[in-house]
RNA sequence: GGAUCGUUAGCUCAGUCGGUAGAGCAGCUGACUCUUAAUCAGCGGGUCGUAGGUUCGAGUCCUACACGAUCCA
């Protein structure tokens, strides 16, 4: 038998339904007295109580005149049972002859079975939706999972059967709205207003990305979806907005990794009259809010590689105050082994790179090879919250500049088990420095580097307009729902994440 | 873009040296009035990812392509 009979089987079975005078998509709501996970939780009080739950059909185990079933709905599972002399005839041979998959609303009084378990007596029960494809349902006893969906393509394909099937995937997206509502709450009570910017823009700027791009029929404009939400949020700042956030999706053309999906979720947030400083306090209180939120405690276990490339776990705390803090030279220093002095000239920092066994023929500035080394010998190393500092100036064009050292930035970048998980700046708030690292950034382009930022006249302007001194922060939403979430992939934290269509066109 | 691995029943997976396509679960029929991975008896279910090639003979070997996974760029 295989998936189209059944689903044939199951067709015939909802016309003769219908020819019984029963429609089984008529019923349009369903009054439930309890949850599943309450009638276990609450047994004391509702044994012998008469309850009505709701939910889907996960098991059934006909057992001649009786038949149990398992019930589950979002919050959990629980047994019913059905006895022929309790519904008589009739009823009971339509309970006989419900599938797995199908949607119920049962009424009936609790007891708990001779084997312990709390169960629903039912005395009435209703079809609310009939299931006519075959669940893939595993089973499972004593907590280990037998068959069930594991096929990561279909689970994603078909993200909706996945979640019925393996409810884990819904608690790491229940996760993911309690990181994003803490977050929103944390900067509501420091007063930050949140705001939408445009999707679609002129030019796609504030980070180094290729954008899609989009037409726009009544103004034949070709528009790009952006990239960042940083020139838009300044923008705001100008406007007189000192506290200002966006929690947005963002869009890069750019493959897909674990860690990378080309649409993400990123927050993006701007305070006047702030810096570098007072963004490293905000990214540790956050942090350490969020922990508690999702997991009760600051502290976390993380899963990370080690150096022999095995994984380990380790636990960070993200309230021990103040985080770690690292120049970007310092750490290049202390894993690599290469002094600060080689990256002054670009001939001597590519000569180290090489001699670190990395090859340096896309670099053409000093600043991609640091930010390269680093990325390769400290990044690994940095498993307890860290912030790298004083990241180069060609690979930071929105960045101030160090008063001391024009060469490097106030910007930092948080690492927590290895990941990058925020980025922020000193915010250029000289309209001269800012057109001068655009020019900068257009040269880069010239020479072959598709993701220099490109040059934003409209935001030039906005800035001669005097921005006030400003702290921002970029924090990708996705990856620290999977460092909460303990998952290895951005797949399992986006509830339909992109994959390439199913049967090419044509 | 490159490398490696994978794609067999609805699901999870076996398939030896190239020689008739297998199991468990799910499904169907029957039995069973406290089962719970229910059990017992029986039955059905396959374009072996796609297209070529080698061969008397291909799930198995070769080539290309598609989709996915992991790593690298």
């Amino acid at each position: 038998m295989d998936e189209n009979e059944v689903r044939e089987q199951r067709l015939q079975k909802l016309q003769s339904l219908r020819e019984a005078g029963v429609d089984p998509y008529a019923i349009e709501r369903y009054e439930r007295t309890h949850t599943c996970a309450q009638i276990t939780s609450c047994f004391e009080a509702l044994e012998n109580q008469t309850v009505r739950i709701a939910g889907r059909m996960t098991a059934h185990r006909p057992k001649g005149k009786v038949v149990f079933a398992d019930i589950r709905d979002q919050s959990g599972r629980i047994q019913v049972y059905v006895k022929r002399d309790d519904l008589g005839e009739e009823a009971f041979r339509r309970f006989e002859d419900l599938d797995i998959g199908d949607i119920l609303g049962v009424e009936g009084w609790v007891f708990r079975t001779r084997a312990g378990e709390i169960t629903i007596h039912v005395t009435e029960f209703v079809l609310l939706a009939k299931c006519i494809r075959m669940l893939p349902i595993g089973k499972e006893k004593d907590g280990v999972h037998y068959s069930g969906l594991h096929d990561v393509e279909t689970r994603y394909r078909q993200r909706y059967v996945d979640m019925l099937v393996n409810t884990e995937v819904r608690d790491v997206l229940i996760k993911r709205s309690l990181v994003i509502q803490t977050v929103r709450e944390f900067l509501m009570e420091r007063g930050y207003l949140e705001v939408e910017t445009p999707v679609l823009q002129v030019e796609a700027g504030g980070a180094a990305a290729r954008p899609f791009k989009t037409h726009h029929n009544a103004l034949d404009y070709d528009f790009k979806l952006r990239i960042s939400l940083e020139l838009y949020l300044k923008r705001l700042i100008v406007g007189g907005v000192e506290r200002v956030f966006e929690i947005g999706r963002v869009f890069r053309n750019e493959g897909l990794s674990t860690r990378h999906n080309p649409e993400f979720t990123l927050l993006e947030l701007y305070e006047a009259y702030s810096n570098l400083e007072d963004m490293m306090d905000l990214v540790e209180e956050m942090y350490a809010r969020v922990c508690i939120a999702v997991h009760g405690s600051p502290c976390l276990t993380v899963r990370h590689r080690s150096e022999t490339g095995d994984f380990q776990e380790t636990v960070v705390d993200f309230s021990a105050r103040p985080w770690k803090r690292l120049p970007i030279l310092e750490g290049i220093e202390r894993y690599a082994g290469i002094s600060p002095d080689a990256f002054k000239t670009l001939e001597s920092a590519k000569r180290a790179c090489e001699q670190a066994g990395i090859p340096t023929e896309h670099e053409h500035n000093i600043g991609g090879i640091i930010e390269k080394l680093h990325e390769r010998f400290t990044q690994p190393r940095l498993i307890h919250p860290t912030f790298i500092t004083d990241f180069p100036v060609e690979t930071s064009p929105l960045a101030k500049k160090r008063p001391d050292n024009p060469a490097l930035t106030r910007r930092f970048e948080v690492y927590v088990a290895t990941q990058e998980l925020g980025n922020a700046f000193s915010e250029i708030n000289d309209p001269m420095d800012q057109r001068a690292r655009f020019e900068d950034q257009l040269l880069q382009r010239q020479a072959g580097d598709e993701e220099a930022h490109p040059l934003d006249e409209d935001f030039l302007r906005a800035l001669e307009y005097a921005m006030p001194p400003t702290g921002g922060l970029g924090v990708g939403i996705d990856r620290l729902v999977m460092l909460m979430t303990g998952q290895d992939s951005i797949r399992e934290v986006i509830p339909f994440p992109l994959l390439r269509p199913e049967k090419p066109p044509g």
